[in-house]
DNA sequence: TTAAGTTATCTTTTT
DNA sequence: GATAACTTAA
């Protein structure tokens, strides 16, 4: 090809500026001049910008809604169709696969065959391939495992368990984010010591958690998450001439979400896209590499170009490593780069955007950028205040109905919520009224214990030193090899130098019962087995061709002769059967797998697996409303967006209210939430949430007095909202004519909106305290029935159960509750503070 | 060694 | 309210 990087002194708007005027009016064909590229069709001026710019450092600050996919996509089209890159020397990264899969698509769209040989890819997946095909100069093996967060607490949990750390405070979980925090910062349990305050006992065993986690994981050929990307910037730091190979491939390097790339994120990007001196230049050119029309006058290969998408507003992954100074230093990390802002939003209506704007604006610190649309008003954003979180889902559900029998589809919309607990009580009303839906992430696929055992079983075929996934597997079906026999095993490895498969293989020396010793054997030959078919296609001595089988034929061989899935169909427990039903589903996935990667090994399907994340199976064709964590949410957009528990405590949620920026960040994520909409936008919370079993009082949160009033509708404001909830609370809300009296309420005539309902008048109900203004002033007061005492044996009346009596008192304080039977209505458990109850 | 039963702890968000 | 972690009985 040609010299792309002459465009750097000639950028592509002075080549093509003949024709400006031609390119506003596209869109009436007849337009076959190379330079009105279709590409452009519909894009506004700094679109347009973005996709045809020429140079080495572009950063594109993309507002929520402004086109950026379609601009990312089409800028990568536009580098083809301008001949500046070949396909193979583009490497476009994103977040999740689900991106990279859409991008993929889209630029297949436009340019079909045209893209193939181009890596769209995650960093995670972009790193095994690479990390894949190097292994053997970091001293890994090409089919190292890859663990996953359970895995590396499963291996936490033995070293602390082993060392007695958890006298000094340690659990997997605080050893495993500190590790992975510090994995992000590209140090290592070494670098770590040095600058470690080691008169400190505390320190010093963290550092030995450190090292022996890193050596547990080296001696299992394995990296976890952050190692993919921490192990790739140091190959290509150790070995300069493997790092110049890849910046000789990618001359043309994306990124996506740049605002939440980490530290060795951006110093991967940083390797990639740094120059290859002009020494090791001739170097490859001796050693036969293809790189001269690549070198500049000096000798070198100018670093490849870089373009960078981001908005730093949405920033939601900081509790990940995630440094919005990569994108906001980015002009002084790249000095010349050229900067695009892109603020209009094609996405909502303007309410949506204002909200979304007042919100955000209440972040200091940040540039002032303000989202806006030609699209007009549209409808009010529409709030609700439930109960409880059950009353809540039904809310929910209710719109969902309304909405599609106004012919909305339900792919059309989705539910978001903080936390994966919150699914519980969506899904139990949606299945109620049999509202198609799916949970997109929660608990995946991947992550249930049949699955795992199944893929333990192929990853110790794929990668026979993971003690990891032999141990999981030892006695998974069981066959009497227990906790005692297997660390029996795995000292009598360590003691004689020999990894744990090898150790199963001699465990005749170690002198057990020949029954466990059979056990123990036959796994090992089992797993032999398994290796054997994977080794190509050969012949035997008698002429019958063995080896070559693909993953499905390997995993159906384990699962008969390890009889796991027998075990599963043979049980009795009823939840077994959607066990083997999973486990069935895992065997269809690998037939499939073989269909569409008829080269692809075994390795390559456990990467694919170990990838996958939560958003990646969301399948939009699908006619289903999506559930999701506002976290995967990211990204996306519906039609209708319900955003639920907008509460103190879920959001901003508890945890984050100590961490330096947490406030901030969830205002971040509330406001993601927010700008996935496109016509309607719900906000609901509940003023009870139940949690851990038990019931909390919730307030309505913060975020919601940022919104300007005249911008809600409150169908049920948290000022005015009664507390009919419980078993029956449809017809007692009266939400639909936007009244609140539909059920002898007074509450429009004491006017202070407060939630004692109709039993305002009778006695033993403390007033709750006056409320003056409701429309959009959160107080976050709701009925409090205070110093109510009650005991067991205490006759109460309910305002929608009626009498009864109560059993006893759990709790203390504000989340006392009474389990109360009652004459009619049956057992009931009510938080005392806000329950529509007197004593009698 | 396993199965069954009991108790403690837990939850933020994800590649 | 679910799961991991622990106890006890067989």
């Amino acid at each position: 090809m040609t010299t792309p990087l002459n465009a750097e002194s000639a950028p592509a708007s002075t080549t093509r500026s003949a024709t400006p005027i031609i390119l506003d009016s596209i869109g009436y064909a007849g337009m076959g001049v190379r330079e009105q590229s279709p590409l452009l069709d519909g894009l506004n001026p700094q679109q347009k910008e973005a996709v045809e710019y020429r140079g080495q450092a572009l950063l594109i600050i993309a507002g929520a809604g402004s086109g950026k996919t379609s601009v990312l996509t089409r800028r990568v089209a536009s580098l083809l169709e301008t001949r500046d890159a070949w396909p193979s020397q583009i490497l476009a990264i994103t977040f999740t696969n689900k991106a990279a899969a859409e991008m993929r698509e889209r630029v297949h769209a436009i340019l079909g065959q045209a893209s193939d040989g181009m890596w769209i890819s995650t960093f995670h997946s972009s790193c095994v391939r690479i990390l894949r095909r190097e292994a053997d100069k970091i001293g890994l093996s090409s089919t190292f495992s890859i663990y996953d967060s359970a895995d590396s607490r499963v291996t936490l949990k033995r070293i602390i368990k082993a060392l007695d750390a958890d006298t000094y405070g340690f659990t997997p979980g605080s050893a495993g984010a500190k590790i992975s925090k510090l994995k992000n910062e590209l140090a290592d349990a070494d670098s770590y010591a040095r600058n470690a305050n080691m008169s400190d006992p505390q320190e010093v065993m963290f550092v030995e958690i450190f090292r022996q986690y890193s050596a547990r994981l080296r001696a299992a050929s394995a990296l976890d998450f952050d190692d993919l990307i921490g192990e790739t910037v140091y190959l290509f730091r150790a070995f300069p001439k493997v790092a110049a190979l890849y910046r000789r491939r990618f001359r043309h390097l994306l990124v996506d979400e740049y605002q939440d790339t980490n530290h060795a994120q951006y110093a991967l990007v940083h390797e990639l896209t740094r120059p290859v001196a002009a020494e090791l230049a001739q170097e490859m050119e001796d050693d036969g590499v293809h790189v001269r029309n690549l070198r500049d006058a000096t000798g070198a290969i100018p670093g490849a170009s870089l373009t960078v998408v981001g908005d730093s507003d949405q920033s939601i992954y900081a509790f990940r490593g995630a440094d919005t100074r990569n994108i906001s230093g980015f002009e002084r990390d790249y000095p010349g780069a050229k900067v695009i802002l892109l603020e209009q939003n094609y996405r909502s209506t303007q309410n949506i955007l204002s909200a979304a704007n007042a919100v955000i604006g209440h972040n200091f610190d940040r540039t002032d950028k303000k989202l806006w649309s030609a699209g007009g008003d549209g409808e009010k954003i529409i709030g609700y205040t439930a109960y409880s979180g059950h009353d809540e889902a039904q809310f929910v559900s209710d719109e969902i109905q309304v909405l599609h029998s106004a012919g909305m589809a339900y792919r059309d919309m989705a539910v978001f919520y903080r936390t994966n607990a919150q699914t519980r009580a969506l899904e139990e009303i949606l299945v109620r009224s049999a509202t198609p839906y799916r949970v997109v992430g929660g608990t995946k696929f991947y992550e249930r214990a049949e699955i795992k055992d199944a893929l333990a079983y192929l990853i110790a075929v794929a990668n026979p030193v993971d003690e990891l996934a032999l141990r999981r597997i030892l006695n998974t079906p069981k066959r009497g090899i227990g906790p005692a026999t297997e660390t029996g095993l795995s000292s009598f490895a360590d003691d004689n130098g020999l990894t744990f498969r090898q150790a199963m293989r001699n465990s005749a020396a170690l002198g057990l019962g020949p029954k466990v010793t059979g056990a123990i054997l036959k796994l090992a030959e089992l797993l032999d087995a398994a290796a054997l078919m994977l080794v190509p296609t050969r012949v035997t001595g008698d002429g019958v061709p063995i080896g070559g089988s693909n993953v499905s034929e390997v995993l159906e061989f384990l699962l008969a002769g390890s009889g796991l899935l027998a075990v599963l169909r043979g049980s009795r427990d009823p939840q077994d059967e959607a066990r083997a039903e999973n486990i069935e589903e895992l065997v269809a996935q690998t037939k499939d797998f073989n269909k569409e990667n008829p080269d692809g090994g075994l390795v390559d399907f456990l990467t694919q697996v170990s990838l996958v994340a939560a958003a990646d199976d969301l399948d939009d064709a699908s006619g289903t409303v999506s559930l999701m964590t506002l976290h995967t949410a990211k990204g996306l957009e519906y039609e209708a967006v319900f955003l639920t528990g907008v509460e103190e405590g879920l959001l901003p949620h508890q945890m984050s209210a100590n961490e330096p920026g947490g406030p901030a960040e969830e205002r971040r994520l509330f406001y993601v939430g927010i700008t996935r909409a496109r016509q309607r936008l719900y906000l609901s919370l509940a003023m009870t949430r139940a949690q851990f079993g038990n019931i909390n009082v919730a307030m309505p949160s913060r975020y919601l007095q940022e919104i300007p009033a005249e911008l809600i509708d409150w169908k049920q404001s948290p000022g005015t909202a009664n507390s009919h909830g419980g078993t029956q609370p449809r017809a007692l809300n009266a939400r639909r004519e936007g009244g609140f009296g539909g059920f002898g309420n007074s509450l429009s005539g004491s006017g202070n909106g407060s939630t004692s309902g109709s039993n305002s008048a009778q006695a033993g109900l403390p007033p709750g305290k006056p409320k003056t203004e409701w429309a959009n002033k959160i107080t976050g007061t709701v009925r409090d029935n205070g110093a109510l005492e009650l005991t067991a044996g205490d006759r109460i009346r309910h305002h929608d159960f009626g009498e009864g009596r109560v059993n006893q008192v759990t709790g203390e304080g504000t989340k006392r509750i009474a389990h109360v039977q009652f004459d009619t209505a049956g057992a009931k458990k009510l938080l005392i503070k806000i329950a529509p109850i007197e004593k009698i």
